[in-house]
DNA sequence: ACTCACTTGCAAGTCATTTGCAACAAGACC
DNA sequence: GGTCTTGTTGCAAATGACTTGCAAGTGAGT
């Protein structure tokens, strides 16, 4: 048993844990899930969910990803001008860098800007509940 | 003549120069734009000009938010969960925080944080276009 | 004042995502 | 393994926030 499948019945467990049912099509969501190592779109999600099972339909698709998310197991970004791409949770904190010219997201983490964020919040008198940090870029030309 | 007048002259001449018609509807939306402290969205313009032009259609007020906006006149924002909010552009680059409690938004510069962006994405050999950072927020309780 | 390309209002159309509902199917309990 | 109960699914229709086609209207250069 490999490091993914750990995770994947970890995740299981987690949710029959919850009293949410662990049906194939979620099974086949959370597996997908774990597998990507890029930041796909429900659509994307959908169609390689596909592959273990065949008639599974996009609104189960939408429904299971927000109850992943309810339920902290993934994360939801709304990148501009795109439709919400997920990732799982189980990584540290980052934040992402998003190619203008090829959509492709890359993740960084800096304490050092956490660190002035939430100096920033308290000197108004707020504290951070949860913040967004998205970097657009373009590769620079080696001129 | 006050401040404002002379921004919606200056607007309006800038747009007149490229050659796009200074009409009753878009003149109202200007002058709703620059009147406003806040971050309204759409609707909240139209209901704010139809003082101006009675028979305004939401239509036209987004049209003219997207002109305006690609004519880099106002700014548009898209926090989580929320409709886009516009405000004008003429103010020093800035970002936001939102407070989740109320969705009341507060502006704030971070020189800092932006000199630490620029040194993460040249290190990856990138360099950024333009960044988003929001900060969802929430009041200090004085306990 | 005249012209005409740019604009508008209205209705209809998109697009991503959500929801109502009847048929299904996990999984707790025999 | 069979039953039951209630959470789930697939499908179609609905939503919400915009966007767009089109005929009628109107800035602004001449």
């Amino acid at each position: 048993m490999n490091e993914r499948m750990k995770n994947i019945e970890e995740m299981t467990q987690a949710l029959r844990d919850a009293g949410i049912r662990v049906t194939r099509q979620r099974a086949a969501l959370l597996s997908v899930l774990a597998e990507a190592g890029d930041h796909p779109d429900a659509p994307e999600l959908h169609r390689r969910a596909e592959a273990a099972v065949p008639g599974i339909s996009l609104s189960t698709v939408y429904r299971t990803l927000s109850t992943l998310e309810s339920r902290g197991v993934i994360q939801r970004h709304q990148f501009e001008g795109a439709s919400a791409r997920f990732e799982p949770a189980e990584t540290d904190h980052h934040d992402h860098m998003i190619d203008v010219d090829t959509g492709e997201v890359t993740e960084f983490a800096s304490d050092r800007i956490e660190r002035l964020q939430a100096e920033i919040a308290a000197e108004l008198g707020y504290e951070i509940v949860h913040h967004r940090m998205e970097l657009y870029v373009r590769k620079k030309s080696d001129s």
